[in-house]
DNA sequence: AATGAAATGTAATGTTATTACATATTTTGA
DNA sequence: TCAAAATATGTAATAACATTACATTTCATT
């Protein structure tokens, strides 16, 4: 049991504050408008939100889109034995919806990308942008 | 041969002038940087890069790199019957570098998502940070 | 030359993110 | 326990990235 203590990450307040607003949007959200809405909760800069937003993305707990400047709560649980590889994104232009997805064939072909090419990946960004499929049906 | 003169694009003034930057630059230059590096040709503001920008992403002539607000030219050819598929970029995050490649395997895997998923892409991003081989081997 | 479309110029402002520094809280270990 | 060190927070100012709004010019076509 003790050796289990090392993995048990402790937030602090504002990362919890932050996870729990971003994990009921369902939806991504950019710093400022978690600001805003955490200015109820006593935020007062943007700071406290990129910080929060620092530590949740290396813990893995959230991921940000980086072709629209949001953040999103990470579709997968966090428990024990959850890997996490690399995830994908599919953002619609019309309702700004976004769908989550992974690959693993994907993650395979990165990887050999990188080995062949002698590329020490860190981190990854796959986002596409087009039309939800709801969307797409109400005519273009 | 008539038939062809709707096919040949022609840029504008500024529009050469930011191509030729990001062609010069073989790595990625910023918006704000290009705008500096173009004052002594007459640029002065940053909308009149933006749009440059703008109307080369839309003929492919150049990416933005999303996650480091930056853009780059495309490391392919623009001649008849170049096929541009999804294209991929390593980013080193020690000395700047990035790498473009494009691997058709990960295009056909997007493309399947997006295919079960009602999902109607338009544009997409892939991109990877971490480090490249030379940095990687001047020891982390 | 007159028209309309596309491109350009300019200013102001909006949005996203970081730096710098001060203060407070928590953890560690003597 | 208490002081030192490390971590987290607070606050202000500013930097970096991007767009809106509107006036003017250029250019292809009549």
């Amino acid at each position: 049991m003790a050796s289990h203590e090392k993995l048990v990450e402790k937030l602090t307040k504002n990362q919890v504050l932050v996870l729990a607003e971003l994990q009921s949007a369902h939806a991504p959200v950019t710093a400022y408008a978690l600001l805003d809405k955490l200015r109820p909760q006593g935020f007062r800069a943007p700071l406290q939100v990129y910080r929060a937003l620092d530590r949740l993305m290396a813990l893995g707990h959230i991921h940000k889109l980086e072709s629209i400047n949001a953040f999103m709560a990470c579709a997968h649980g966090h428990g024990e034995g959850q890997h996490h590889g690399v995830a994908g994104f599919a953002i619609c232009d019309k309702c700004g919806q976004v769908s989550e997805f992974a690959d693993s064939d994907i993650e395979h072909r990165l990887a050999a990308w990188a080995k062949s090419n002698g590329f020490h990946a860190e981190k990854s960004a796959i986002e596409l942008h087009g039309q939800c499929s709801a969307c797409a049906q109400t005519e273009a």
